[in-house]
DNA sequence: TCTGGGGTCCTAGGACCC
DNA sequence: TCTGGGGTCCTAGGACCC
């Protein structure tokens, strides 16, 4: 039996996000900054009209935003998790297999379903009634496939937002159109390397041999090539896997000198990550640490490091991570360095219900520890104020910088906006 | 002055074993 | 002393995604 996918893809996500609750500045053209302020992650469709690239720093676009009035907003993920929560719930309504593949897209499984433009246009009607937020729909027999036909979704006005991407005819019109680098899995490196072969178009990729592309480049790509076929390789899946690794990491509003300045920085990174460990119900054994000062420096000398350890068993317990945090930032630390980044990374993970529990430790201490570890994720969500253990410093001057934050419309109560 | 953060998967190469 | 291939496991690094 053929499958039938679809992938919803909401239209310059964090763009609209900060636009549902400004109506005034519905066709004012829009951008949203990465963490820092530091470069453009999002934009509206004027602000892309405007020739203004995904990804360039903010400070090189300073007269362009002056000259255009586009409004500036740091990025505010809160919102964006809570209005994609939104969205995924309503598709699950329409839908009864959706796979939500990233914060503003999800693939549906539409096997049996008649009229798909139809059924393609209620879906985007029922997300804009229902959340506010614009998206496109494209309709395919593999997820390339419908990834291609989204795209076209997007680009050309008199779809109306949806194409249905199954006849075959169709897929060869709009492939021999579209750029190879336009294709789901192909990168600025794949691009470069196709191209200097002579495959321009998306067409002329799925025309070479798949035996051939697995010799030349790899299993991905040839995976790529035969769902350009129609020959579906990647399955709908439903439930999230579990996660391999955890990362905090962050770059400072301003260069950090000091050890213990730095040292605070990756123990609250170490803390968060461990909160996030338990959220996902699982145990780690590895850590890693680094550190590094910014590639973008000229003039200062550069240092990048990084230090892995193991825990003496797996463990969610931020105490237990933090000390061999400490210990590995000693290791990878030196003095006479402007750091500009840094982060820990959790991994090796297990669930905690085959665990084997280590002949020398007190079962009664860990069954404390875990139960201490659920007050302080409870205390640090309630809003209510903030636990912390040594190490770690709640006032921190390398936080972030963000300037033109949006209020919290859907998480705060003093912040839900007032109709009058 | 000012350049994001969080992931996954694959591959090549080294260590080690038989 | 010389010489061999095949297998597994691990890790680092690259490429990709959003």
């Amino acid at each position: 039996m053929t499958c039938t996918f679809a992938i919803v893809d909401c239209n310059n996500f964090y763009a609209s996000c900060e636009r549902l609750f400004r109506p005034d500045l519905k066709s004012v053209p829009l951008l949203v900054l990465s963490n820092n302020d530091g470069c453009v992650i999002a934009r509206s469709q004027e602000v892309k009209a405007l020739g203004i690239k995904m990804g360039v720093p903010l400070f090189k676009i300073q007269d362009e935003i002056k000259r255009h009035g586009i409004q500036v907003f740091s990025s505010n993920y809160t919102l964006y998790g809570d209005i994609s929560s939104r969205v995924m719930h309503t598709l699950e309504q329409l839908s009864p297999h959706v796979e939500v593949y990233s914060i503003d897209e999800a693939f549906l499984d539409l096997s049996g379903i008649g009229s798909l433009n139809d059924y393609g246009q209620m879906i985007k009607a029922t997300v804009l009634r229902h959340v506010g937020v614009p998206v496109c729909v494209g309709i395919a027999p593999t997820k390339t496939l419908a990834k291609l036909a989204n795209n076209a979704a997007k680009k050309f006005k008199a779809t109306q937002g949806v194409v249905d991407l199954r006849e075959h005819k169709r897929q060869k019109r709009l492939m021999e159109i579209t750029p190879v680098n336009e294709i789901w899995g192909v990168g600025r490196k794949l691009t470069e390397s196709l191209n200097r072969r002579g495959i321009e178009t998306a067409w002329q990729l799925a025309q070479m041999d798949t035996h051939q592309v697995r010799r030349l480049y790899s299993v991905v790509l040839e995976r790529t090539v035969c769902e350009l076929n129609g020959e579906s390789c990647l399955g709908l899946e439903e439930t999230a896997s579990a996660k391999q690794q955890i990362v905090c990491s962050r770059s400072f509003g301003e260069r950090l000198t000091h050890y213990t300045a730095l040292r605070e920085a990756v123990c609250e990174f170490s803390a968060r990550a461990a909160e996030k460990l338990r959220r996902e119900n699982r145990l780690a054994m590895m850590v890693n640490v680094f550190i590094r000062t910014s590639p973008f420096d000229e003039t200062s000398p550069r240092y990048d490091n990084t230090a892995t350890g193991k825990l003496s068993q797996p463990s969610a317990d931020t105490s237990k991570i933090l000390e061999l945090t400490t210990r590995l930032f000693d290791m990878v630390w030196k003095d006479g360095y402007r750091y500009a980044k840094a982060g820990v990374m959790l991994g090796d993970f297990c669930s905690p219900d085959n665990v084997q529990p280590s002949l020398f430790e007190n079962q009664e201490r860990r069954q404390e520890n875990e139960a201490l570890m659920q007050v302080i994720d409870t205390i640090n969500h309630s809003g209510q104020g903030k636990v912390w253990f040594g190490g770690q410093r709640p006032q921190k001057d390398w936080f972030m910088k963000q300037a033109n934050v949006s209020p919290a419309y859907t998480t705060r109560w003093s912040s839900i906006p007032e109709v009058r």
